[in-house]
DNA sequence: TAGCCGTGGCT
DNA sequence: TAGCCAAGGCT
């Protein structure tokens, strides 16, 4: 392999195909920051709008320090995986305290912020700083896989050390940030996961797989394990002033700090879900309920459950205690608060916003 | 290490 | 349709 030739023809090509993208317009290692942290495990086209609103909101690093947390959500609402945001808050917090709101340029200090692993740290430090690091993201792996015919399994979390090093020979030094990106924007638009365009690689005459024919067998990657289904009850619970009752989440876990209808894990068994159901909110809230029958049912896929959630609706028959954690809300107002697209679905589904 | 942690588009 | 996949990180 003749690397530097390589280096060549991958920039080259960047230079002439790389996409017109919000968070290419300038080098700010904060809008930098905030991108990848967005693009973790999420397309491009969805990011974009939701990257767009974030810097109009919170345009820098002190206003994302001082923001309440519950607008912070609501900005990501519908993009997924919500600790990204919270783990992207708190440590930019700590880079406008602890380093006067300079994103660090230091390998072993970016790596210690809150959400920041190797492929964050490597992304930063290459595109805002233009440090030789290493960027290992699927799309690196697979191209390099490809490239240099490595046939560890991507999916092995060992195995990424495998090609940060083989990056490390590989990296423009004088042009680091375009030659991570290179990687992975060929990753995304040539040597795609099935059916690469090979004809229109322009490292093709330095790809191993292609000279071997054998693109198509890499990367080796094993199969995920099938998502368990859980069986949910959820209630759109009504006040006598017809206000509807939400809660917040727990801090920890499953869609941490979002907001939701009052919902019960029920098991299949010889009691009936709404009687379960009833059970659980009088130990949880001391108030009695009328449940009608079953308006309908959702299933929300997530990547490692599936819920499938049971909607009722009904009315509370006594006062409840409201708090930082639960709230009666007009239907207008669901809007000010930040749901996971479960429960969005819900409030499309079943309930009028008019009334 | 392997499981947890979302969502929507594509095949 | 069911599975797979996308610029990962945390525990």
């Amino acid at each position: 392999m003749d690397i530097e030739s390589f280096q060549k023809d991958l920039i080259e090509w960047f230079e002439m195909e790389m996409r017109d993208l919000p968070w290419r317009k300038d080098q700010d290692p904060y809008k930098v920051w905030v991108s990848e942290i967005m693009l973790q495990q999420t397309r491009v086209d969805t990011v974009i709008p939701y990257f767009t609103r974030f810097l109009e909101k919170f345009p820098s690093i002190e206003v994302l320090a001082n923001a309440d947390e519950d607008q912070v959500l609501k900005a990501w609402e519908g993009l997924g995986y919500y600790s990204r945001v919270r783990n992207l808050q708190s440590a930019v917090k700590e880079v406008h305290e602890k380093y006067e709101g300079q994103v660090p340029d230091d390998p072993k200090e970016i790596a210690t912020l809150k959400g920041v692993g190797p492929y964050t740290a490597g992304a930063i430090l290459s595109i805002a700083y233009g440090k030789p690091e290493p960027a290992v993201d699927g799309n690196v792996m697979r191209v390099l896989s490809r490239i240099l015919l490595i046939w560890e399994d991507i999916a092995k979390p060992s195995t990424r050390k495998t090609f940060e090093t083989a990056v490390r020979g590989l990296i423009s030094h004088e042009n680091p940030s375009y030659f991570n990106q290179a990687l992975m924007e060929l990753g995304a638009l040539i040597c795609t996961p099935t059916s690469p365009s090979c004809l229109l690689c322009p490292v093709r005459d330095h790809c191993q797989a292609f000279d071997a024919g054998v693109q198509n067998e890499l990367p080796v990657k094993t199969k995920k394990k099938k998502q368990r289904p859980v069986e949910l009850v959820t209630a759109v619970l009504k006040d006598e002033q017809n206000r509807i009752l939400i809660r917040k989440r727990p801090e920890s876990g499953l869609l941490a700090n979002m907001w939701e209808f009052p919902s019960a894990e029920v098991s299949i068994e010889y009691r009936s879900e709404k009687e379960q159901f009833k059970e659980y909110f009088k130990e949880e809230y001391q108030v009695d309920l009328s449940l009608g029958d079953m308006v309908g049912r959702i299933e929300h896929v997530f990547s490692h459950l599936i819920w499938n959630i049971h909607v009722f609706s009904g009315e509370l028959q006594g006062d409840i205690q409201e708090g930082p954690a639960l709230k009666l809300v007009k239907a207008e107002d669901l809007k000010e608060f930040a749901f996971p697209v479960s429960h969005q679905k819900i409030i499309k589904q079943f309930i009028d916003l008019e009334k």
